[in-house]
DNA sequence: TCCTTAGTTCAAAAGTTATTGAACAATTGG
DNA sequence: CCAATTGTTCAATAACTTTTGAACTAAGGA
């Protein structure tokens, strides 16, 4: 069970900006830039939108090449295609996320803490 | 006769990135970036769109703050706005113009040269 | 003044994207 | 096996975007 992906070489520049040209989609990339290296699930981003909203989020920055989901169980572990990105549109991502990052209108992920079970 | 320009700081990470995500609008900021320096008027771009269209592609990019548009006479003179996109945004504007200039699939402003007057 | 050039506006049509809820599938833990 | 958890799919709808042609404005040149 694996869910189709870009090759890096397939990533299109006009289909990337538009996939980040929505709040949403931004917060989601901004979130998973904060956490580099923490593979997240979908749950994570419930704060932004319905789960089955997510999903349809989730499925447009993948099929863009901008994330990547690995299917882990029940789970879609979802990572930054950084190297990829990178290495396609040079700077690029970073400059995205260093604007998303200083942007108050985009919706935040996680208003409250995570909370460490008892 | 001025026309409807955002400040810089109100320029919107997402609606610059969603302006962006569009090939017809990318050739036209790819090209403006290639004669930057050189005002433009909108009948440069008539090998992408067709002279309405164009309008409307050309008023979403100064709306989103993307370009200046600039009336002298009956022309509007087109430019970019590099350095209020260089402060708002750092690196975006240059990592989005090197990625657009290695496109093959974006479409070309003037596959013929230029024409001089005889 | 009349004609041309440059570009806009408007309304309609076509196309695309976002959002929803209900139903579904797959895995895991009890 | 059963129930809970995780996430997808589907069809419908709502909302937005793109594209078009016809009509228009405004400036400039003959």
């Amino acid at each position: 069970m694996t869910l189709p992906h870009p090759n890096t070489d397939q990533i299109s520049l006009p289909i990337v900006l538009g996939v980040l040209g929505d709040p949403t989609r931004l917060a989601i990339v901004r979130y998973l830039a904060s956490k580099e290296g923490v593979p997240l699930n979908c749950s994570q981003f419930l704060d932004l939108a319905s789960k089955t909203n997510l999903s349809y989020h989730l499925a447009k920055l993948r099929e863009a090449g901008v994330t990547r989901a690995e299917v882990v169980g029940t789970n879609r572990m979802i990572t930054l295609r950084r190297a990829d990105l990178d290495s396609r549109f040079p700077g690029l991502l970073d400059s995205v996320i260093a604007a998303a990052v200083d942007d108050p209108a985009l919706p935040a992920v996680g208003g409250h803490d995570i909370e460490m079970p008892a």
